[in-house]
DNA sequence: GCTGCAATTGTTAAAAATTAACAATTGCAA
DNA sequence: TTGCAATTGTTAATTTTTAACAATTGCAGC
């Protein structure tokens, strides 16, 4: 049970995703919701195969499309070191940046905000000359869960 | 020009890989030797695709093993974010970090030793009783070169 | 309400990336 | 030299991602 509070997470994070896009402008069409729903039941990083086994099989292109669309947006994220997604409803400001903890094992994900110590990132970046567009911080490892079992 | 000092890395990378695979025991097979010389040609990161074709069209299964060898053994690194991989030479401690700063134009790669400053990742890992395996720390941008051109 | 246009979707298929399977070869130690 | 484990060579399959284009939808202006 990696999260107690989990049908709490999804309600906010419906709301949150709702009055982003509604704010915004985007389209928060059919797909996109079938994929964040996707996502946002889950705390746990899924690949676009997995996804897409969840939507009735649903086409690689539409659900490529949605993942696409919900990173940009901010409503998920792209795991690169497993290749795969995870829903997300923080709010975060341009230029935030996170650190991913991925269980190897679960797949389960956990965000943190990194915000604060992003100092000791950008110093190397700053002194090359560096000009940072995106930065990926993740940790693979086990959570307390699978370290258990 | 990304290296004025090239060669001389070329020459010391060389020395580092034929120390390490003697002192350790490992086969430095020929194949792992072209795809080491691909890699440590340059600073840039590869994809597996671009390591075949410098190397008169290998195999993909000759260039996976060896990209996989030399990343296990520590003489290359995956860069997730742009699923490619970077020669290395440097002596690395168990646990050690680094930050890799990649340019989305050019695909130069900076290496940074993060060892120093790792306590800001690891905090969160501790508090949430997550045990690491490996952790990526990359910032996609642009190099110097790239944002004068 | 229609009309036109941009955004999104549906569909088919291709392309790209990675891996499986297994035979052949090599390096090395008994 | 014999045997065995590691590595390679080869073919082909699988997985992952994208291209192409027609069909549809949502919405603004008439
Ligand atoms: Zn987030
Ligand atoms: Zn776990
Ligand atoms: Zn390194
Ligand atoms: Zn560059």
């Amino acid at each position: 049970m990696p999260c107690d509070h989990h049908h709490h997470c999804a309600k906010e994070a419906w709301q949150f995703a709702e009055d982003l896009c509604a704010q915004k402008g985007y389209r928060f069409t059919d797909s996109r919701r079938q994929v964040f729903d996707v996502l946002i039941s889950s705390h746990k990083a899924l690949t676009a195969k997995e996804v897409m086994k969840k939507i009735n099989n649903g086409q690689p292109p539409i659900t490529y499309r949605a993942l696409e669309f919900l990173t940009q947006v901010g409503l998920a994220h792209h795991i690169a070191s497993i290749n795969a997604y995870v829903g997300c409803a923080h709010h975060h400001q341009e230029g935030h940046v996170a650190e991913f903890l991925i269980c190897t094992n679960c797949h389960e994900v956990e965000e943190v905000d990194l915000s604060s110590q992003l100092s000791a990132l950008m110093v190397h970046a700053k002194a090359s000359n560096f000009k940072p567009q995106e930065t990926y911080v993740e940790m693979t490892g086990l959570c307390g869960t699978c370290q258990d079992s």
